[in-house]
Order: structure tokens, then sequence, then C-alpha cells
DNA sequence: AATGAATGAGCCTTCATTCAT
DNA sequence: GATGAATGAAGGCTCATTCAT
């Protein structure tokens, strides 16, 4: 038998970049073989069908993910929840940067475009990152953890750092991210978001809830 | 069909909707002619051909998008830049989740898997709007227009409000963003965004770029 | 439009030659389509899928064996049994022979391949062809109509007449069978299964079962 | 697997059944050494390809069947025409329901949907079966063995055993052929074949043609 | 002007077979 | 000798498009 295992990682190698560059529709069988220089076949045959692969790929990024997470806490043990949340943004911003937007284009897709693979999406790599940065989120604004304005928060932080990853339309409006720049913009978003959870914590004395807020 | 314009409304209208849900791809000729209730060769009659449909939808957002920028440039006239950006939040908040995601889910599907018509979208759609948000933003912060600091903080507070939209994972999540909660979030937003634009002012005195500010 | 009607006959008339001489899975669609001068994408088009066809074409197969049935019944009206059961013999020998076997060659593959149209075929082509000529057997044989003996003859009968139609063993066995023959075979199938029924009158008044007679 | 001759066994076995229940066309190699837990390029390398396991599989079939006729010979050694004939059918119908259907479900295909193989069929099978048959129905009823009407009885007779071999069509219709109810289904084919024989017997004198006999 | 029918390229998948170990 | 991997030719079906009315 000719090596299984290589052709197998061909063929995952191809699709990872495919499925993240055009989605799983766009993306044929056959550019697939062609990029990993094997049969028509050879998909069914090690993946049993198109979305098996595209399972397989998936899970790839999820476990990235997950990975990704697991790292931020390791780097940030014992360190203030501020300093931790640098660091996750350091952490976060540099592999997607220097790694390639491979892994988030994947995510990012299937989170607008679900496929039957969501769920486990959703349990294995959203829902430990965002349980990690809402308890350092909780820790720094000193809300309970459950509170509407911590989730919140969360989102604001997530999604200033997925916005990083490059896309047509912000190298048109000379948004520069590039592994150069990659702790730059990290540092931007810990800055940012940081003075707004600082916003946030003074506000949060005051009132149950932040849109009530003086207008 | 009587009509031919009635006939080509409901088709721009059902193309919009499902474009706006599945994207150009997996969205069928047939599948825009059902929902229209007209045959399948009307597209190729009105449109020339279905790239051509999705293209008259997609200017029709581009349309809107720009029509918002200046709603938001009339609500804010004479006001504090500050105040200028909170109404532009509530406004487009507020259109985003009382009108339907259908607008916004066409202008990400194009950023993320561009068409010919990315540049349309980028000239009269993205552009404006950032230059608003842009003049906004150095106001607030007292840095010059065209430092990297404000389109970085442009990018922040852009991506915090186009991540309100509604997604799977999101309310998997238990992140709630309806009509009835769109001036909440759009504060939450303004809190942190402008909190966030403070701290860019006090840090911003000393040093050119932010990526250097004490770590 | 071009003829939509006469497609859809072109199309029917090669699937049931095709269907009849080799079955649902060796005829190709293609093989369909290039016999009845239409696009690979017509059956689909006209029918749904091949399935869809094949059902078509089978019910076609059912209508005309009912048909016989109530042919048989018109010929036979008013006749005695023994009469109406060789009409019955020379109506149906000569069909098969005369009409071609593809009728007939369809109801036999379905029976030994039953596909999901099965039932149709027997609720509206078998069993009333086995109820008209239980109601012969029973009448001539004098044995109550649910008798498993007259269940068992009319098996027999039409077991028999089934065996004329035109298949390469015969042939190479001397077995002559053409629309020539037909009202000789049909004759030979009536004399032989009217001497059995009478055998069976002579031995069913001694006991209530067949197998029991002198062995 | 350790011992190839085992292996052989296992795909025939295999084969046989499946073969027998789908046909050729419709089973696959990989079912088949699915079945037989062989390695898929198994029967390739035993049998040369698909074709050579059937053809092998038919063999069997066709040895069997040719045993059926060679047993009856020996069983009805001796005996009066007439009582030869009901121990045959007696033994035919009994290996039908005892031992499976598997051997007529081969034949009965390979009749009606030939391959390469028929030849052998019909030389080595079909053949000494019609022969004997027709010997015995030549002495019943008194004609020349090469009389037309020798051969239609014949086919008369193996018609209606042919027919008991279950099928579901007969299930819906309340047909039993069980082991259990084979001696019985044996004694009716009988009773009804020698009643239709002695009555051609008797009109066999007057004419040459049984189709020109009274009407 | 507008339609239903027809088209052929291309999709994913399955298949019997052959290859390289 | 026997295996799992690899092959390429179909397979049925879907698609955007064009045709003829």
């Amino acid at each position: 038998m000719r090596d299984a295992a290589a052709s197998r990682e061909r063929i995952l190698a191809a699709a990872a970049r495919l499925f993240s560059e055009q989605g799983l529709k766009r993306v044929t069988v056959r550019d697939i073989c062609r990029a990993a220089k094997v049969n028509v076949a050879a998909i069914n045959y090690h993946f049993g069908d198109k979305l098996g692969l595209y399972q397989e790929v998936l899970q790839g990024a999820i476990d990235a993910m997950r990975e990704t997470t697991e790292a931020a806490r390791r780097a940030g043990a014992g360190l203030p929840a501020e300093e931790q949340l640098r660091r996750y943004l350091t952490l976060f911003v540099g592999r997607l940067l220097a790694g390639g937007p491979q892994i988030h284009k994947l995510i990012h897709r299937e989170v607008h475009d679900p496929t039957p693979a969501l769920d486990r999406l959703v349990d294995e790599g959203v829902r430990p990152r965002i349980d990690y940065l809402s308890g350092l989120v909780a820790e720094i604004t000193g809300l309970p953890r459950r509170d509407e304005r911590v989730l919140r928060s969360v989102f604001s932080i997530q999604a200033q750092s997925v916005s990083v990853f490059p896309n047509p339309v912000a190298a048109r409006l000379g948004f520069v991210a590039t592994p150069a720049s990659a702790e730059s913009l990290a540092a931007h978003i810990a800055d940012f978001s940081l003075a707004g959870l600082r916003g946030l914590k003074r506000s949060g004395a005051r009132k149950g809830r932040p849109g009530a807020v003086s207008r």
C-alpha cells in the first residue's frame, strides 16, 4: 500500500486551504484532489464523502481554537486578570497573523453558514473561549460573571480581535495587519478594551444595566 | 405576470432574502424564481444573468449602507463628536435589529467572498462610513485623522457594532440582540468605545504609536 | 416551447423497452435519453428522477394488465365458465405474443425484484386478475372460492400462460411461441388446464385436501 | 485469512446468496467481500473478476439442477411413468422449499437476464431435465417424443413447479409455499398435470395438433 | 414580452479493478 | 500470497442558461 497517511494529510491540507478560501459549496471535490495530487475517488475512500472531509477539516480548526484558549490559560496563570487579557490578545492576534488566517476563516464561515458541525464548534471551540474571557472580564470589572454586561464586553473584545484578520476591504482601506504588526495591534485592542472595561467598572457601581446610563 | 416592474421587484426581494441567507453560490436561480413566483427564464430576461441580479441586489444594500451613514451625519449635525458617535451607534444598531439583518448579511458576505462588485461596495458604502467615523474619532481623541490609531479605533468600533447581528452561535451563547435590546446594546458599545477612546487620548499624548505603550 | 408531450412519450417508450429488456438497474439514464433522442436532463425535468420514470412506465404496464382482465370479463360475459377461461387464455396469450412481451417482462421483473411500486402492481394488476380467475375456477370445479385448491389451480393456470413468453432458453429448446402459434398455444393451455380442473372436481368430492388423493 | 480455500468458499457462499437475492448487477464486489469477511481484492485474486465469480456460482447451481434430475431418475427407476412424474415433482418441490430458493433464483435470473454462461446452463442443466420429463410425458400420453404437444406439456408442468417458489406477490395473495406444504403442493401439481395429460391422450388420438381441438 | 422546454457542462459519488507493498 | 490504497470511468443528478414559441 502506498502511504495512506500521507495522502490523507495532503487531502486535509488542500481541503483546509480551499474550504477556508471559498467555503464548502464552492470548492469541488476535483479542486481538492487536483491540489492534493490524488485521484477523484480518494476523498470518498478516506473520508466517506465531501461533508465527512469538511467535518474533519473543521475539527482541526476547532482543536486549534481550543488549544489557543488553553495556551492562553497557561501563559497567564498566576498573573493579574488585566495582564492575562493582554497576553491572550497577543497570543491570539499573533497566531492569527503568523499562522495564516485559515483556521479563523473556517470558523468564521461555519458561524455564518452553519453545517451540522456547528454544535461541536460551539461546544468545543467557542464556549471554552468565551468562558475564559468571561472569567477575566468579571474579575477586571468586578461584575458578577453572569451579568449581561460581562458577555457583551466579551463580545466587544472578541469582535475586535477577529476583525484584524485580513480581508480585501480592510486592505483597500489601508488597515495593515501583518505578522510584523501583530504585537502592536494586540496592544491597541488591549488598551482600547481595558479602558472600556474600566469605564464599565466605574459606571457599573451605579446601576444594574449599563444601557440605563446617562443619555 | 401582468406587470413587468412588479415581477422585477418580486425577484429582487426574493433574491435579497435568499442571497443574504445563503450566499450567491448556494442559492439557485430556480429557488429565487419559485419564491418570486416567476418563470425560470425571468432572471435572465430582466437581469441578464444570475450575477447581474446579484449585483443589483448588492447595489441596493450598498445604497442602504450609504444612506445610513448620511442619516447619521444629519442626525448628529452640530452635536459634540461623542454624542454624534452615540447617535450613529443607536441608529446603526437600531436599523440592523429592526430592519432585519438582510442588508448587513449581504455586505458581510461580499466582504468575505468578494465578487467583481467589491469595488463599488468599498467606494460607495464602506469608505464614506469609515471616513465619517474617522472624523469623529479624530476629534474625540485629538489625534490627527491619518494617525494609524484612528483607523484602528474605527475598526474597533465598527467590529463591535457588526458583531451584534444575530447568528446561531451568539444565540447559543445567550447573547440576545433583539429590536427591544437595540438601544441598550448601542449604549454598551458607545460606553465601551468612548472609554476606550478616552484611554487612547491620555496615552496618545505621550507616544506616536500605541503599540509602544507601557507593557 | 417544443412539444413537451412528444418528448415525454418518446422517453416513456424508450424507457419501457429498455427497462423491460434489462431491468431498472442496468439501464442508464443516458441509454434512455440516447434512445429517446432527448437531453440527459430531460428525465429529471419530466419525471423527477430515474425512479419516477420507472414508476410511470410500470404504471402503464399495470394499467395494461388490468385492461386485459377487464377485456376478458367483457368478452366472456354470459358464457359458461369453461368457455370464459378459454377466451381469457386466447386473449392473454394473443396479446402477449402479438403486442410484444414488454408489458409482461416489466411485471415479471417487478415481481422478482420488487421496488416500492410493488403494492400498486398487486392491488391494481394482479389481484383483479386472480380474483377473476378464481371465480371461474370455483365455478368450473364446484369448489368454494376460498378453498386452497382454487388458488393453487389459478396459479397452475397463470404459471402456464406466463411461461409462453419468449426467452432465450425456450428458444434453444425449440419451444415456439410466435403470434402465429398464439391460438394453438392458448388452446393447449386451456385443454390441459380444463382437464386438470375436471380431475380436481372429481377428486374434490371425496376429500378436503387434494394432497391426500391416492398415491 | 489463514486458509485460502476457506476464503474461496466463504466468497462463493456469500456470492451465491447475494446474487440470488439481487442479481449480478446490483450486487457489488464490496458487498460480497464484506459478507465473506475478505479483502476487496480477494475476488479478483481468486476468480479473476466479478463475472468469473458469478460463473462459478452459477455453475454450482447448474450442477445442483442436474443432480436433482439424476436423483429423480434414480428414485423413479422401474416405476410406471405416472408414478415417476409424481416422484420427480415431490423431489423437486421438496428440495426447492426445503433447501432454500437460492439455486432456483440464480437459474431463474440467468434465464431472464442471460450472461455468457447461458449455454452451459441450457446444455448441462435445463436440457437433461426437459429430456427426462419429455420421456415421461411421451410415455404417459402415448404421443411421439418429438410431438409438439409433448414439449408444451413439459412446459406446462415445469412452469407450475417453478411457480411455487416464494415471491412477495404470491405471499400477498395468500399463496403458501413452505417446506411443510411441499408434499401437498407437489401432489396438487401432479394431480392437475396428470389429469391434463390424460385429457391430451384422449384428444390426441384424433388430431395431429392440439391447437385444432374442438373449440 | 414572457414562458415552459430543452440543453450540456459539471457536480458528487460509486464501481470494478489494479497497484505496491 | 494477501492486503489496503489508489485509480479512472461511469453513474444519477443539478445547474445556469438558451431556445422556440
